[in-house]
DNA sequence: AAGTGGTCTAGACCACCTA
DNA sequence: AGGTGGTCTAGACCACTTT
């Protein structure tokens, strides 16, 4: 037996108690105390060692577990993952945080008309070809510049109502925050790399053939049925997906 | 008072009851029954309906949570979320099964070799420009046909023998796996759109100016030095990164 | 057989929101 | 004031792994 740190759970009601136990055990992977591979105590330990009881001790490992930072083994015990590539995960926060902040961001609707639909559109939208749907083009623009533009067929139904607040200047802002929309279930969204058309170029007030993500998105209503289908072209050189892997705890020395 | 539903929770040790609960009230958002904005049962309510504890309650209300499909508040209730692009996350999954894919996968080591950092590789991994730093290139190729390529510096340190490990085929492989190297500690990544340069195209066998991803990788060991920078240049063709947002229960009818 | 993680109970107190 | 979610206890039993 060493020498006990000094690392105890405070009940002064400043951090619930398994936030503060799980903190304690990241600093120390962290530090290296457990290494990649090594077993940390077990759950009867810590409740003896921290003084708390056994749900207490599993919510703090179930965070580490949620952070990919540690994995359990039933019956034998709870060891530290190496960081690996897998579980970098890619979020829309940062894409969201320039919808929000609406002082500096402007959303404007160039168009909006009644189409027909092709063989790609009525496909998505399971409709026949030929069948009316509603385009909406939009152009976000940024302190200025247009750096994202967007592209969204609906399906034609004046009953649902959607039209009409699709068409509200918000409504993009709705698709992120998730406000009103109670006709939508859920959607499938993939980003993939491509090359800006020359009207893309133009409406992005930059030169054709640089590098952009598209981002796809497909939504669906309570009766599964595809209710918009869409894509944000975004400008290559303004954003970027980032994320980090492994045990990384942000500045608390 | 409604005719009570014949859903319950079974204890034959099919599956945990905080499960079974939090499976329950997912096919009824899933329904509709529950519409987005829509209030859930309080806690101690749904004790009662289901004769379950409280902390088995909180853990099907956490599993929710975790999917994005309900939010709550504290003192007031557990509420539906209509769906929003914010959920989305793109994993690295699909990625990594292209690469655990052994029998249709192989990694070619292309090149390896000592060279001179310059100004951008001092940068990254903390050196002095003309310092010493290792070269790695790889091909990773599917069914025959070249898909990836890997650019990857690493410091020039022969003590820490991370070239011997790193040299070897299947290291590619542990940065998605995590296994061995217990000397990364964590890693930042990002992905961005890009163009094939005429000298990445030839390796890819495809022709320049195509869309590609690149994700670029950059791990730390544990007295926070860079160690490792590199990239991936993946044909734009062959990848696409997907999601779903909102409550959507795969096949359950 | 002993130890480990996984699940669960039947309460308790608190902070917060709504009325 | 009463209801709600957030935290926590001090046990229990089980399935599993290790010795």
């Amino acid at each position: 037996m060493q020498k006990e740190r000094n690392l105890s759970i405070e009940r002064t009601g400043a951090a619930p108690a398994y936030f503060q136990l799980a903190a304690i055990l990241k600093e120390q992977i962290e530090k290296g105390v457990y290494l990649p591979g090594a077993k940390l105590p077990s759950e009867s330990g810590l409740c003896r060692k921290f003084h708390v009881s056994p749900m207490t001790v599993r919510r703090s490992i179930q965070l580490l577990l949620d952070e990919g930072i540690v994995s359990t083994i039933r019956g034998s015990g709870t060891y530290v993952k190496a960081p690996d590539l897998r579980g970098g995960t890619f979020a829309m926060e940062e894409f969201y945080t320039i919808f929000s902040d609406k002082a500096r961001t402007k959303v404007k609707v160039i168009d909006a008309q009644i189409c027909r639909a092709d063989a790609a559109i009525a496909d998505k939208l399971a409709l026949n070809e030929g069948d009316r749907a509603i385009l909406i083009q939009r152009l976000l623009i940024r302190d200025g510049d247009p750096i994202i533009y967007h592209q969204e067929y609906l399906i034609y139904d004046p009953e649902l109502r959607i039209v009409e607040s699709e068409l509200e200047v918000t409504a993009l802002q709705g698709l992120f925050i998730g406000q009103s929309e109670t006709t939508l279930k859920w959607g499938k969204l993939s980003i993939e790399p491509a090359l800006l058309s020359g009207e893309e170029a133009r409406l992005l007030n930059t030169t054709p053939m640089q590098a952009a993500f598209r981002l796809e998105h497909l939504f669906f209503d309570y009766n599964g049925q595809p209710v918009s289908w869409g894509r944000f072209i975004c400008r290559g050189d303004r954003f970027r997906f980032t994320t980090t892997v492994g045990h990384y705890t942000p500045a608390t020395p």
